[in-house]
DNA sequence: AAGTGGTCTAGACCACCTT
DNA sequence: AGGTGGTCTAGACCACTTG
C-alpha cells in the first residue's frame, strides 16, 4: 500500500472546497453523508465534521440536522475585522501615537444614545470627547458615553492622560458587541478636530458594549479622510 | 450524587470567559493547562479545548502550544459581516428589488484597477457600471472590473437583465478575497447615479476576488446616504 | 419514525515552541 | 528535552428536523 500520512481535516476541507469549485457538487447539491464521505476519503467522521463546520462558518455551505449539507446558491460574502484599540492600531502603522481629552462631561444621555443601549430610562452618562493622533496629524475622533453607574470607576480616572478606549479595553471586559460602519459629512466638532474641511466624508465606526444586560459605553468613531478598513486575510 | 447532565463545550466556554470577566483569571495571566481544566470541570481535554479554539477566535485570550493559554491584554474587538448579493439584501429589508445596467465596456484596465488585483501587465477587462434600487430608489451604484480571460462567459451574459454581481455569485466561486470600508464624497457618476447631491458622504465596499492565483473581478460598491452595514450577532 | 448532523469520551500520537 | 496545545480514531449517544 501508499504509506501515505492521516489525513488532516483541513486536507478534507480542501478536498470539498475544490470539488464544490469544480462543480462536483454544485450549487443547490446536496452533498454525501459526512460518514459516506469519510468512507471515500478514509478518515474518521469527525474530521469530516470539521471540515464541514469550516465550509459551513465561510458561508460555502448549508448544515441541517436530517436535512443533511447543501451547497449553497446564495454563497455569503462573508469578511471578518479587527478593531484594535487605537493606540495600537497607529503603532503598527510605524507612526508615533498621540492623544488629547477634547472634553468630559457627566450629563443625561441624549436619546439617540439610549436608543443605541436599548434603554427607556433618562440615564446619566459619562460624555467623553477624545482626538487619537498619528505622526501628531489627527486620526481618530471618538465621541463617547460611558453609563457611570455601570462602570463608577471610570470617574476617578484621568483621562487627560490615559484613554477611555484603553482603560474600558483593559478593565471593562464585555459580553455583547454591537458594531456598525457608515459614513458622514464632517462638520462642526467633528472636522474642526480631524482638521478637514466641513463636508468631507468620513468613516464612522460605532461600536456599543454590554456586560450582560449592563451598558458599558458607546462610542462613534470618525476616522479621518483616508482611512480604510481592512478585513483579515 | 446531583444527577447532573455532562457538559457542553459551550458551558465550559462560559465557565472560562465568566472567570475572565471575573478577574478569576486576569488580563496577563497564565490558565491553567487544558487537561488541568478538564479534571476540574469534570470534563474530557477536547471539550476544554473546543471552548478554548472559540475563546481564542475572538480574541479573549492567546494560545501557543508549549507557552500554554493566556489572557489577552488587549482584546481585539472582532466582527463578522456577511455582505449578501444586493437583490437579496434589499429583498430582505422588505423591499422591491430593481436593476440598471449603466454601461458595459471591454477596455484596458487603469493602473489602479491592476494594483488592486496584484497586477503588473496591462490587462483588457471588462468594465461594467449598474445600479441596483430599493423600492424604485437608488440604493447601491456598482463600478466593476471583470478579468474577462479568467471568466470569458461573463461577455455572453444578457448584463441589462441579471447583473454581474448576480450572475458571478452564482457562476464563479472564488478562493481568495480582500474587503476594504472607507468613505468618500460623492461626485460625477455616483452622485448623479444615486440621486444624491456631489459631496454628500457614500461608504463604499470595495471587494476583489480570485481564483487561485487569476482574477475574477473587482468592484467598487458605493452605497447611497444613510446606508449602513451591521456585524452579526 | 428515522435520518443526519452535533457532541462527548478515552486514548494516542504529533508538532510546535520555550527553556 | 520536555511541556503544551493540536488533532486523529473509534464508538456511543443526543438533538434536531424532515418526511
Amino acid at each position: 500500500m501508499t504509506g501515505q500520512t492521516r489525513l488532516s481535516w483541513t486536507d478534507v476541507r480542501d478536498t470539498i472546497r475544490t470539488r464544490i469549485l469544480n462543480r462536483t457538487y454544485a450549487p443547490g447539491d446536496k452533498l454525501p453523508r459526512d460518514e459516506d464521505i469519510a468512507i471515500e476519503l478514509g478518515c474518521a467522521r469527525i474530521t469530516v465534521h470539521r471540515a464541514m463546520q469550516d465550509l459551513a462558518l465561510t458561508g460555502l455551505v448549508e448544515r441541517k440536522r436530517k436535512g443533511g449539507t447543501h451547497v449553497r446558491t446564495d454563497p455569503v460574502t462573508r469578511a471578518t475585522f479587527d478593531i484594535p484599540i487605537t493606540r495600537r492600531e497607529v503603532e503598527q502603522r510605524g507612526s508615533k501615537y498621540g492623544y488629547q481629552l477634547i472634553s468630559r462631561t457627566l450629563q443625561d444621555a441624549p436619546a439617540s444614545v439610549l436608543a443605541r443601549f436599548g434603554l427607556q430610562q433618562p440615564t446619566r452618562m459619562l460624555h467623553v470627547k477624545a482626538l487619537h493622533l498619528a505622526d501628531n496629524r489627527p486620526y481618530i475622533f471618538e465621541d463617547r458615553w460611558i453609563d457611570s453607574s455601570v462602570s463608577p470607576e471610570i470617574l476617578d480616572v484621568d483621562l487627560t492622560t490615559e484613554s477611555a478606549n484603553e482603560w474600558l479595553v483593559h478593565n471593562k471586559p464585555y459580553s455583547r458587541l454591537d458594531v456598525r460602519f457608515y459614513a458622514i459629512n464632517a462638520k462642526g466638532e467633528s472636522a474642526q478636530h480631524l482638521a478637514t474641511p466641513a463636508g468631507s466624508a468620513l468613516l464612522v465606526i460605532e461600536r456599543t458594549t454590554w456586560i450582560e444586560q449592563d451598558p458599558i459605553t458607546t462610542v462613534q468613531a470618525y476616522a479621518a479622510p483616508g482611512y480604510q478598513l481592512a478585513a483579515l486575510n
